[in-house]
DNA sequence: CTGTTAGCGCATTCAC
DNA sequence: GTGAATGCGCTAACAG
């Protein structure tokens, strides 16, 4: 069943099929409303590598994900969900979601080549070092390109991540409203978008409530669960220890929790903790942990609808960034409640 | 650059590059060579579209995943990892792979349909429901299907999972080697293909070990974790409880470890658990908890061989099944101590 | 071993 | 509003 079969059961030629099929305004009315019905009971689909070539758009996109940063432990926190809004919100306007394989860091235009030999209307990029010369020669391409969690910086370039700021403010507020006033963090590595931003809400939220910012009491860490204990030793030994601690990412505050309680504390009641992602474990540890969740489905969605309309606008120099809002979820380790 | 632009500067035809590039026979050692070094200073790579549109194969494999089936949680425990190995095993054959859309219950043929408007190499699926017509409509076709843990049938299919009788074997086993004697399971559903071989493999084992099967002591849950509780809580109530009980997976066994503390178990002493999956949570959770790993990543890189194999070979009726090997994790659920 | 010729299935000119 | 050509970039069949 291909386009000039369909052509000859409706009585036109194929261009006219291909017109009204692809909602061109010069097919009348009743033409189209024939073709399309005759269309859809005969299960007619174009090929896509014909439409392709013909028309030099695939409404394929890319995925750009590479598995070497995962701030979470095993689990990337948020790929699933990322690829079921992404799914979801492609499929509505008819597009398909192509993996892209990792080039190799000395195939400087990999990306670039991947991008036309499949005719990429666009790139979704997660998990990558936006800084090296392969994603660096993408981004300066008029291909659209959105990162998750990643500040780029390109023509045709935007980037959607949660509100970090007001995330890690909200948390600091919880803690504050229960009593706390000595409130540290660990962080994430602050060479990454969603770490700084979320140490920036902290800073700024301990400045709004007027709390003291005390020595040591901003540990670095690097999402992954070692850095999390080690950052909640390091705080413990203060000789002013915090009574709070956010911590930027669940795997870390998870192991945090474990440290606090190996060195004898009792959570929350001698120190307590918020983190970050509310990846599956969060439900399951004892105390359960109050974290931030993230909406990574609408991560996807959005994605989905920004790369839509970096394709349709002309190219810009500012990058456009999109913040999605957050959820506090509170559970024993905080000892707050639900509000 | 394309493939007219590369002939001419090698000094012959289109077609000879092509010959050249596809590694035909035809073409002299010299000419091939030449045209490859070329091809490759200039980084030219042949259009995937109008390859696909001339050889009528397009080196796409589809991902058929429903997300409705996810068998620990939010999280299904193995996408990431399984994503990880195919992207990784069809890339070096030059594949690569492409996310379907789920297609809606009445479209009995929208996979078919799918398979043909991409051209598709191969499919894929987890997480479906091989039963539903439009799944079995595709399975029917020659298209080459792999299942990752989903027993598939049709003319070109396979299935791809781990060997989860042994595994469930292996896990009474350590149970036995510890001492235990009264040992029950909680079930996934017995309608998937990896319960119903767990449950096998688990009553083999006992039978092997010349352990009774008690009454009471195999418990169906559903592979969510409020199952997993509710089982503990019914096993526990139990005349003559356990002393350990095998769980079909992980997030079930945490549920079930957290209920058998709240009726005042301790764990391993009064109950110890063996989990299934090694979720990231089984490492988080205190007492760790005991479990069977899979190698997910090897589902992927097996799907991708197996996909080529019935790719090549004529088309069969019976369908074969690889097992992958697991492994046995011990943490303090158990008692156990690694081996 | 290599070149020439035909399409693959569609979108898009340009005529009418 | 519609049809007849043309070509997207490549592989394959046929010559030589």
């Amino acid at each position: 069943m291909d386009i000039d079969e369909l052509a000859r059961r409706s009585g036109v030629s194929a261009a006219t099929v291909s017109r009204a099929l692809n909602g061109r305004p010069e097919v009348s009315a009743a033409t189209r409303a024939r073709i399309v019905a005759l269309a859809a009971e005969l299960g007619y689909r174009p090929n896509a590598s014909a439409r392709t070539l013909a028309s030099r758009r695939s409404g394929l996109i890319g995925l750009l994900w590479d598995t070497g940063y995962r701030s979470g432990g095993r689990q990337h926190p948020f790929l699933q969900e990322v690829l079921i809004g992404l799914k979801a919100a492609l499929s509505d306007r008819g597009q398909g979601l192509i993996l892209l394989p990792i080039v190799p860091p000395d195939d400087e235009d990999g990306y670039v080549r991947l991008a036309r030999q499949y005719t990429l209307d666009g790139i979704v990029m997660m998990g990558v070092d936006q800084h090296t010369p392969q994603v660096r020669a993408l981004l300066a391409t008029p291909v659209p390109c959105v990162g998750l969690d990643l500040a780029l910086d390109g023509p045709r370039t935007a980037s959607v991540g949660s509100d970090n700021r007001t995330a890690a403010a909200d948390a600091v507020a919880h803690l504050h409203a229960l009593g706390h006033r000595r409130i540290a963090t660990i962080t994430g590595p602050l060479d990454l978008w969603p770490a700084a931003e979320r140490l920036a809400g902290f800073r700024a939220e301990l400045a709004r409530r007027r709390l003291r910012r005390r020595p040591g009491y901003e540990v670095t860490g690097d999402f992954f669960a070692a850095s999390g204990a080690a950052g909640m030793r390091r705080l413990l030994d203060l000789p002013t220890p915090p009574t709070a601690v956010f911590v930027a990412g669940d795997a870390m505050a998870i192991a945090a929790m474990r440290a606090a309680a190996d060195a004898g504390r009792t959570l929350p009641g001698d120190v307590a903790v918020v983190g970050f992602d509310d990846i599956d474990a969060a439900a399951m540890v004892r105390p359960g942990l109050t974290t931030i969740a993230q909406d990574y489905r609408r991560f996807g969605t959005t994605a989905a609808a920004v790369l839509a309309e970096l394709a349709a606008a002309p190219a810009t120099e500012p990058s456009r960034s999109v913040l999605l809002p957050t959820r506090l979820v509170v559970r024993e380790s905080s000892g707050g409640t639900a509000t």
